[in-house]
DNA sequence: TATGAATGAGACTTCATTCAT
DNA sequence: TATGAATGAAGTCTCATTCAT
């Protein structure tokens, strides 16, 4: 459990690089820059981390690989009540997750583009992205698999749903960054009720 | 009608510099690049454009300008057919444009991020994108309360299904380019009809 | 008298030329700066002024022409009162218009480091500024060889004595700009006195 | 006593910024010219130095932290000898080391104008220049107060005499480098005996 | 593990100047 | 007389990276 200091060094070079590549992007964050918020040196950067574009891929695995379905609904929880109150629940402890870590917001739509504009050279980029929003929209569909076959919703249209509640979710707190006087939370219940009735 | 050679000139720096932004992203994208598409030499970009930033200013409002609801939703025809229809039609055609100028999207994206860091310095970014997206909302809404008017829909949540069509319609091409096998305009149709119920 | 539009053109283009030159210097003062605050083009200068190596050898030129013992020293005036008092009133009408165009002593700095650096290329600031100099010491010098001859001071050392005044009257405003507390005048007064001890 | 070899670099650095600063002024020597001139490349100026400004600044503090009274006149000789003979000696010397240096003049000069020119900017040049020619009238005040005392004077006048030879020594040698044909120490022979009167 | 020192490439920008109109 | 458009050269500065210690 305890970290050698090598590990922790890691750790913080990675944080520091979150920080800034989420504040001021990656391009703008420089060696330079996290190394002297480090109090190191360049060269022993390069101690820990080949490149930067070796940094900005182990940083964009730490983000992505927190970034799934699972990792905001889980799944014992289900049973434990109602399917629509455990996916307005659900929703509602994501926003509230990146409302905290308000910064993370930008990371996640600079390494979208990233990932598209690095798609010729490095695809895994780019298919690791895929599989977080697809494992949101999976997620949903499984949930309403489950609440069709206890006749709570119809047959129909299940994989529309599914994605209607991953687009929603997935941007829904971007939009409210944006500051045009919206209620994440409530828009996310609306959502869900849509989705039922 | 015609241009003279200067704006020409002009015109198609905007237009090179807004393929190079959206493609490489804006600090990828230097002069020297856009001088040597253009085969200008650097300097000749200085005689329109005061500085980089004031380029990715014009970019902006080149961009931002044309984006907004009316540009899409053409309210004349609104009389023509059945509301339904009409917001879904309006929708159809918005992500047909958006999917032609396909890398256009990375652009709205990266402009977005570049406004939120922008804030401090220069609010008139991020001004204008809320503007953008609240004349979305604006519209939807309006469309809306005169369904109410006709007794086509309840009263009940203008505002958060107004939120929900503009949310969907913003992002739904941006997930529709991840490639994760989802049909843009047939979940845009379903958005709308679960909005009418 | 009346000037052409020519010649005004020419006139204000040295005016805001010499402006500049002593606030900003030489090398900081761009013909694009010239051009705007005459609100010309760049081009049109050079209808005027054929590079800006000429237009600093006018400017030059302009401006020592009229640094020299006689702008300043009236020799029809000597007659009219003691030599003392007229020595004294001749530095103290140089102190005040010196005083007046303050930042023209900018320039006068300027231009004789300039002299040193062209040495090498073109002797003719050398020798205009050696000839601007040489003319206060030899003016000097005659009214005290005049002073001499009536017996007003001792024979002795008037090359000395002319060359501790020119000196003298020469910095004392460019050590009064440093803001040292000296009071100009009386310090030439008391030069003057101390020549005729 | 060894220097590391990044100080001795430093040096190095300033050494060779000094020379080009006085030959051909600060704004005409880059760091390109300076990177030549020391076979080094232009960014590794920039691990010595952070900007051009900064440069400048440490080369003026090393130039005028060595030019004051007490750099050359030594008060420990006052006692042995007569204080007129005293004088004459230190400016002697003073002359002597300032035409070995002869470049250092035209940086003396430069600086004085640069400094005047930042004032609005960054006023600690301005502050430095006046305390160096402060130091030199109040070091000759003190010892005009001492003569006074000794009876080898008249109490009259202190401050203007000590005004005097500052100011007189201070631009001799300026003098002397136009080329006017003025003996130098002879000028300051008979400036400190006219003062003793 | 860490650092002092260095570098090639390239970024944004300004300048004096030219030329056709 | 004046201007719109363009350019070669050069300037300050930053960056990712390397290497000997």
């Amino acid at each position: 459990m305890t970290m050698s200091k090598g590990e922790e060094t890691y750790q913080k070079i990675l944080d520091v690089s979150i920080y800034f590549f989420a504040k001021d992007g990656i391009h703008k964050t420089s060696f330079s820059k996290i190394a002297d918020a480090l109090k190191m040196t360049k060269p022993s950067l390069y101690y820990y981390v080949k490149s930067k574009e070796e940094l900005v891929h182990k940083v964009f695995d730490y983000i992505f690989d927190d970034y799934s379905f699972d990792a905001y609904f889980e799944k014992e929880k289900l049973t434990q009540t109602t399917i629509e109150a455990y996916l307005i629940g659900g929703g509602h402890q994501f926003i509230e997750e990146i409302e905290e870590q308000n910064i993370i917001l930008n990371l996640l739509n600079e390494f979208t583009l990233y990932a598209k504009r690095m798609e010729e050279k490095d695809e895994t980029y780019m298919e690791k992205i895929k599989q977080s929003h697809q494992s949101f929209i999976t997620g949903f569909a499984q949930i309403l698999q489950q609440a069709e076959e206890f006749d709570l919703i119809k047959e129909e249209h299940i994989i529309l749903r599914a994605q209607t509640m991953a687009l929603m979710l997935d941007n829904i707190q971007s939009y409210h960054t944006l500051g045009l006087g919206m209620d994440s939370k409530e828009l996310w219940s609306f959502t869900v009720r849509q989705v039922f009735v």
